[in-house]
DNA sequence: GACATAACTAGAATATAATTCTAGAACGAG
DNA sequence: CTCGTTCTAGAATTATATTCTAGTTATGTC
């Protein structure tokens, strides 16, 4: 990748964290990121599509993680765990990229690029999927479509997560780490 | 409430669901209302106002169905199924409703009147747990910080909801109603 | 190495949309 | 009635995204 969109990528990220994606103008790119105008439309074509770039970098980020954190796991409870834990650890490790990831979830969805997204989620989902498969014919997981499986590892950590970074609450993420992890494991294992 | 005022927010929640928020100009709203910029200003200050008076206004009409909700259950599991399934019922109820209050909730939380929706929140928050002290009492519900209630029971269901508002998953969130309330519950009761 | 072509950079020009301003109309209290 | 306040309207202003034009640098080919 070009160096002057990596300083783009940089320049915005600080603009998006200090004043929100929507009070950031793309002077205020031009000025962090010292790249001007020109460049910064010739690189990504419109605003959009530094926030697309900027919130699929973040998501592969956690991805890559995430299938690492898999691939150490030996048995349906640690992995469903190591997925939960994962999270929770990513986000208190990067808070501030976390809170643009979730704020700006809605404008990638909603953006002329939103195809890279869910092509990108959709493979991830994939892999995902054929990891816990075997676990389900074996009788260990539920049978259960999997965006439930996704629904009841991560919701109760969104949420959580959600209000940890709008400042809101005053526990803290970190506490939960096990509390979540164990409820995943309690909603997707085969009841005894 | 003023009768141009309710037409704003009329004609502006056609056009945020039909072009989103985003995409909405004020002259649009003009057109779609038929009331005037300056009215516009005078009622709302900018168009964050607006999105702010239809956000506050969709959570509290789902709030108050999750109070009555509660006041008919009259044990912790018909209550905390209960609260599950008033939230999966009105976003099925009300698609466009629910997929605004989503798509804005982080531009309400970065808004000049975020403190408005901190506000409403922690009020319904307070109810809810007045409601559910008693039952940790009893030890028939785990002691748990209530912010954790809130991400055990809501989460799962909101992570799914998102997903099939958004019309990338071919299930029906109807049909997952059963399954998250049931684990909703397994998550919180005092385990025998 | 010289040329052609494409990729890149810069900043001015334009277009679009938010917000403010000014003036007047409707309303309500006294 | 009449003064002050709230409300309405649309024009003027301002802010900001996007496009345009021209020049610069890199890249590959003979």
């Amino acid at each position: 990748m070009n160096a002057s969109k990596q300083q783009i990528l940089q320049g915005a990220l600080r603009c998006f964290i200090e004043k929100g994606v929507e009070h950031t103008s793309i002077a205020d790119i031009r000025d962090s990121s010292g790249i001007s105008v020109g460049s910064i439309y010739h690189h990504f074509g419109n605003k959009d599509g530094i926030v697309v770039a900027l919130f699929l970098a973040g998501m592969q980020d956690h991805e890559a993680r995430q299938i690492a954190a898999l691939e150490t796991a030996d048995s349906a409870e640690a992995g469903v765990k190591a997925i939960v834990r994962c999270y929770i650890d990513w986000i208190c490790e990067h808070p501030d990229w976390a809170r643009f990831v979730f704020r700006s979830r809605t404008l990638v969805e909603n953006s002329a690029q939103a195809h890279l997204n869910r092509e990108q989620k959709k493979a991830h989902f994939l892999r995902l999927k054929e990891w816990f498969a075997p676990h389900m014919e074996q009788g260990t997981l539920r049978r259960l479509p999997f965006e439930a499986y996704h629904a009841l590892l991560i919701g109760p950590a969104q949420d959580f997560a959600q209000r940890w970074l709008a400042g809101i609450t005053r526990n803290e993420l970190a506490e939960f780490r096990e509390l979540f992890a164990q409820a995943a494991w309690q909603a997707v294992k085969v009841q005894d």
